[in-house]
RNA sequence: GCGAAAGUGGCGGAAUUGGCAGACGCGCCAGACUUAGGAUCUGGUCCCGUAAGGGGUGGGGGUUCGAGUCCCCCCUUUCGCACCA
């Protein structure tokens, strides 16, 4: 091939090459363990994976390069609603569908040319992999962590199925942004991700490598907060409310007790109240206002329920009320209202005129009290609170609860927000989970050597709300597995984030047919070393996979608590200020772009529009640009090569090629060292054009050897970002290993170091002058030859010169007094 | 409201620790080669000014010989959370 670039003849050359990357488990080299999450098969790549996977197939190549032995697997997250709908729309069977795209999908990663191990591919949708969902689904029964209960679940009328609160995103659903949850009373399988909420929180410090970010969010969702549960008895009652409180101290300034409307106890509180039936109403009133997502700026609502608890503290009678903005489904659905020191109670009591009673004063007595326009929330000092007055907010916590434990009125307690996982989904294609329900012996579970539980083919998928499997008798039919009596299957197939919460521990070993993953392979490969992927898995995907990661361990297959050690999230790709999308309509196609620049130009072209965790902003005039860039290496290198390509004669002069090499060095330096940091993926290549425009203004003046030094040296530099191109140039300096197995060039520190430097002089702060000094100048001499130029002399002429600061290698300050 | 990140030319973005603001690319301008150029190569391109010079990193203040970078206040944008007691 000569001439020209042509980016299609390189590619396929390439690609029909064949390169194979295997990841060999064990030996002497260090492993690495890169991973980008896996996609769903919807049919084609967008531009979001292809900078995902260019991220990670360029640190891959790197330290391929550096001698690592690196796992870099790809899979499918096979299943999925999509797959359904598509059966609905276009009457294809959802397995058909899910298999084709993922053998286009798969051509496509195989032209963008990424260096996965191919042979360690899993496919969630698969028996060989689903079967091992329903053994952890068995072992998590075994141990209490998978457990059914009837319960208000979210539903999405879209969907036509459950969601987890995790896929609820502002009241709507994460698939449909437009529609808004249902509510719906339904059995449901739960995991018991709360069992692991404290090691979740605790374990976050492990993470130093996830950014701060993700870990907030995540803070914020487990929501860990201490407190204190406290029993009001109810007047005239044999029954006390429960409330949950973080502000014990404030206790004396409770001047009601509120609970949701959804309260148990609300039904009881109202017998032989007088107007009992109104209040019923308006309480009911009150739960069915309730949007799903309800918010802040909601105005808030209660109704009086006739009756009074005694505050077991001050002993006062406090009307008890049901109140919107208390939720049931956060601590004990009751709690107690302190208007002068929570807004919300605050804003509660005015509009029902409730007393406001002032119990917390500040510290430095700034607050005390007299005018209270909003609530005073701080810790501080405690009054108006009988014996405990005088005590801090701390001080008074501890001893007040104290006290409740004593009279066995209370208990501290911690709560958290987040719930307990539901994965059932009323769905046709997904993992069927493997129990049956007869009608002697109740639940019984498959045992273990049945599985899996295949999910049948035949089906009829109507899209109608309940699971397409109670539809097909020879599924749901089955014999009890305990008294051989009959039995009925479980419908309900898994929620899919069960399906990616462990896959990446099946890549070590995608073989292994004993146990869901093979415990040797797992602890060769294990932690992950860098896990690239989108943000927007923050709270899903990513809380999910460190629950079933301690899982894991618990079942003694790892002993790793965490399974990724760092985590690097990307930026989205934007076209014309929006994420691209669909339903937006701004979508780039990937093989568009390949079509027509090349996979190595879309690659590169990625990496350079902006820095990776940053979003970027298409531009297809950029394309061009890398493209130009690549054209022009391609060029280079060819004209040097091929006889008869048309390359000049060469005079070498010592001179050039050392001013060339020194930029070769510094490039190589400042590459490898972004490697290791901070990735700025632009800068690097940047880097490279900066070397290439050095080549082509000196190709003339260097010596062949160092010309060719430089060739190579900038084929193996580009490898990671283009690899196709620089398999070619490779191939066209003459020779014939593949990139991946030459190691990464080093650079010379003493060539990378310039000779001469240009010294900035100031005056005043104000850049005057440049010098040329030799590289480490003793001070005195760069004081003096600054002073002697004539531009200086001539500014500083007249003045006094206060001071002069002398940073070596790169400025003289000069501080003069103005006037003479 | 709370939390996080960010604000630099016409645009995407550089400036690793306080030391030449604008690398590199796009766009634009000019030139060369050419039958032609939306190819290629070379040069130019922050703003004002003919120039000397001056101004300039969201705004205001501060520290410093020196601030895009550090500190304080404010504004804007994006993202996340949002009656969690």
């Amino acid at each position: 091939m000569t001439g020209t670039y042509e980016h299609k003849a390189i590619e396929e050359k390439w690609m029909k090459a064949g390169k194979k990357y295997h990841a060999e488990t064990g030996g002497s080299r260090p492993k690495y363990y890169v991973l980008e999450m896996l996609p769903y098969p919807s049919g084609k790549l967008h531009m979001g994976h292809v900078r995902n996977y260019s991220i990670g197939d360029a640190l891959a190549r790197y330290k391929r390069m550096r001698g690592f032995s690196v796992l870099h697997p790809m899979g499918w997250d096979a299943y999925g609603l999509p797959a359904e709908n598509a059966a609905i729309n276009r009457g294809v069977h959802p397995k058909q569908w899910t298999l084709d795209n993922i053998s286009s999908m798969k051509r496509q990663f195989e032209r963008f040319g990424f260096s996965y191990d191919w042979s360690k591919e899993i496919t969630t949708c698969k028996p060989d992999y689903y079967r091992w969902n329903q053994w952890f689904f068995l072992k998590m029964l075994e141990r209490g962590l998978a457990y059914r209960k009837y319960s208000r679940v979210n539903w999405c009328p879209k969907c036509q199925t459950v969601l987890a609160n995790e896929q609820v995103v502002e009241g709507c659903c994460w698939r449909h942004e437009d529609t808004p949850v249902t509510q719906k009373e339904l059995e449901q399988w739960f995991f018991r991700i709360t069992q692991y909420a404290d090691q979740l929180l605790q374990d976050m410090d492990k993470l130093s490598g996830w950014p701060e970010r993700v870990l907030a969010m995540q803070r914020n969702w487990i929501g860990k907060s201490v407190g204190t549960r406290v029993q009001f008895p109810v007047v005239g009652l044999d029954e006390s409310i429960t409330i949950f409180t973080t502000r014990l101290d404030t206790i004396y300034g409770a001047t009601s007790v509120l609970v949701a409307p959804e309260h148990p106890l609300v039904g009881k509180l109202l017998e032989g109240v007088a107007g009992s039936e109104n209040i019923r109403a308006s309480v009911e009133r009150l739960r069915e206002s309730r949007p799903a997502g309800q918010s802040v700026d909601m105005e808030k609502e209660g109704v009086f329920l006739g009756r009074f608890a005694t505050n077991p503290f001050s002993g006062e009678q406090l009307p008890i009320w049901a109140a919107n903005f208390v939720l049931m489904e956060y601590g004990t659905g009751g709690i107690m209202a302190v208007p002068a020191h929570d807004q919300r109670d605050f804003e509660f009591a005015q509009k029902y005129r409730l007393p406001i009673r002032f119990v917390i004063r500040s510290v430095d007595g700034t607050v005390d009290g007299k005018r209270l326009d909003a609530a005073f929330t701080d810790y501080g000092l405690l009054v108006n609170s009988g014996p405990y007055n005088g005590l801090t907010s701390e001080e008074a916590i501890a001893k007040m609860r104290e006290e409740a434990e004593k009279r066995g009125i209370g208990r501290s307690e911690t709560t958290y927000r987040i719930k307990d996982w539901g994965i059932s989904r009323q769905r046709y294609w997904g993992t069927p989970i493997p129990v049956v329900y007869c009608a002697k012996c109740g639940m019984v579970p498959v045992p273990e050597d049945q599985l899996p539980v295949l999910l049948p083919e035949n089906v009829q998928i109507t899209g109608l709300g309940h699971s397409p499997l109670k539809d097909v008798p020879e599924f749901v039919n089955a014999t009890c597995l305990r008294c051989q009596g009959p039995a009925e299957r479980e419908t309900d197939t898994m929620d899919t984030f069960v399906d990616s919460s462990w896959y990446f521990y099946r890549y070590t070993d995608p073989t292994a047919d004993k146990l869901p993953v093979n415990p040797d392979a797992v602890k060769y490969w294990f932690p992950i070393d860098q896990y690239i992927g989108g943000v927007e898995h923050a709270i899903l995907h990513l809380i999910y996979s460190r629950f079933f990661g301690k899982v894991i361990r618990d079942l003694g297959l790892s002993e790793i608590s965490e399974p990724a050690e760092r985590l690097f999230t990307q930026g989205m790709v934007i076209k014309d200020g929006a994420k691209m999308s669909k339903s937006k309509g701004n979508l780039v196609d990937p093989d568009d772009m390949v079509e027509k620049y090349g996979s190595d130009t879309t690659r590169m072209y990625v990496l350079f529009a902006a820095p990776p965790e940053k979003d970027l902003e298409w531009n297809e005039a950029g394309v061009e640009g890398i493209y130009r860039f690549v054209s022009r290496v391609y060029r280079l290198v060819n004209r040097h090569t091929q006889p008869g390509a048309g390359a000049a004669p060469k005079t070498g002069t010592e001179a050039e090629d050392r001013k060339v090499l020194r930029k070769l060095h510094q490039t190589i330096r400042r590459i490898t060292s972004d490697f290791e940091g901070r990735w700025h993926f632009n800068t690097d290549i940047a880097a490279c054009m900066e070397l290439v425009n050095a080549l082509y203004t000196s190709e003339a003046q260097m010596s062949p050897r160092a010309l060719r030094e430089c060739m190579e040296t900038l084929a193996k530099l580009l490898s990671p970002f283009a690899p196709y191109l620089a398999q070619e140039l490779w191939q066209q300096l003459g020779h014939s290993q593949d990139l991946c197995d030459v190691p990464w060039p080093s650079f010379d520190p003493l060539l990378a170091k310039e000779e001469q430097i240009e010294v900035i002089v100031q005056v005043n702060g104000r850049l005057r002058s440049k010098i040329l000094a030799r590289q480490d100048m003793p001070e005195d001499e760069l004081r003096e030859t600054a002073l002697a130029d004539p531009r200086i002399a001539h500014i500083i002429n007249g003045t006094k010169v206060v001071k002069m600061i002398v940073v070596p290698n790169k400025l003289v300050n000069i501080v003069v007094a103005a006037g003479r």
